[in-house]
DNA sequence: TATAGAAGTTGATAAATATCAATGTAAGAT
DNA sequence: ATCTTACATTGATATTTATCAACTTCTATA
């Protein structure tokens, strides 16, 4: 396995065919009452405490996943992209949201309402097979992500984590990467303070391992964050 | 809600439940199929990259669930007691085990055979519909998990284990519940070093918050320590 | 083009935590 | 009963990380 099959593994929830190939009536249903709208960067998608309503698909776009402390610091623990499904942990759990999802760049988004998704997972084996699938997966995610949070050194995450942040924005439109993503918003995903993290760059740049402009970051040295990284 | 109940509620995975009230048919094969062995304290269920066999139930002890760092650190994120399962996720997930499981005391242990485990939740929409509430509950003790570890401190995070703990260990037979974990166990809970947790326990115990007899602790005010953590 | 505000950067310093090296202590084995 | 061994504890010190307080730079907007 490659590195980025790795990443893509162990640090990435991979629920894009959520709703593939499943039987026609069912997509039918979900497709025509799906509810697109457009959210600007910064703007909240749903937020920690609330009633869940339904779920959400990243059409395009990038969104945040984050909890908040006690203390009012935010803890991004989850960056999805295209594709990505989220939102339906609160409605299978019948919980109220624990996290709170806020669009990072301006994003496109889909809706599925509560009665829909809950009537395809009642109707179809495959849906509810398939999200068992996923959320088991999404554990060994978790549990990689605590313990390079309990184990790793903040170097190491923050390399760590501009490799995660690669694989959310690189696409085929671009020659290079072009990771998007302002100084809190790394820091809160490191579980670091913000000038911990400018300071890291700043070696990572020296080291020509990346090169910044303002809020991105470009990956120079993709081997070379690696093995900062230290991972596997 | 009580801080007890807050606590098994956002840092337990609850799934004592799993196969309450399952037709007779499905509940007879598990439980005839069912396979009991004790465990010793310190001997292992499975290991991380293993393939699964079936799924495990405590039926007495404590046993620990880690994963190890590619550095030989282990990273313990979960304690089951008895009733909980374990060993689910990498079943369902289709995966090798992404963690290992370890008895922390003498442990009696009930196995589940893979193909009843599948049987039953392919017969059975209620255990599926139960998996899909579990897992997805268990997401958001995960989100917990990772935002206390990035967030609070390690006097925090040993405040806030040894509830959790209390929780683990308590039981109607003893008047005080005795949290029986060694330090390098604890150390490796909060996510720290093993002489930082020795002296955070030593600051708890001056603060008159505990007491401790070699591997034993007690919670001597339980309000106190709940303050301490700083959560909620 | 001037200006305000947001975001990034830097330096100095404090605080928290890890590491290393001994030393103490209880429980099980012979 | 002694010995061994595994833990727990302590002290000294190094290292890492957070915090505070400027200061700079970019960008959006008047």
């Amino acid at each position: 396995m490659t590195t980025k099959e790795l990443l893509n593994n162990k640090y990435s929830f991979n629920n894009q065919d959520l709703f593939f190939e499943l039987p026609d009536a069912i997509c039918k249903v979900i497709k025509s009452n799906m509810v697109t709208t457009h959210v600007a960067a910064g703007q909240s998608i749903f937020n920690e405490g609330e009633k869940p309503k339904g779920i959400y698909r990243v059409k395009s776009g990038k969104v945040k996943k984050l909890a908040l402390t006690n203390f009012g610091a935010q803890h991004i623990f989850y960056i999805c992209k295209e594709n990505e499904y989220l939102g339906y942990h609160a409605i299978l759990s019948q919980e109220l949201y624990s996290d709170s999802a806020t669009a990072m760049v301006d994003s496109t988004i889909n809706f599925i309402a509560e009665e829909d998704f809950i009537k395809a997972v009642n109707r179809s084996h495959l849906l509810s097979q398939r999200l068992l699938k996923n959320l088991s997966h999404e554990f060994s995610v978790f549990i990689n992500a605590t313990k390079i949070l309990a184990k790793h050194t903040v170097r190491e995450r923050a390399a760590l984590n501009l490799l995660i942040l690669e694989g959310k924005f690189q696409n085929d439109t671009q020659i290079e990467t072009e990771i998007v993503i302002n100084r809190n918003d790394l820091a809160s995903m490191v579980g670091t303070a913000k000038e911990s993290v400018v300071r890291m760059l700043k070696d990572f740049k020296e080291e020509q391992l990346i090169t910044t402009k303002r809020s991105s970051i470009y990956i120079k040295d993709y081997a070379g964050l690696v093995k900062v990284a230290n991972f596997q």
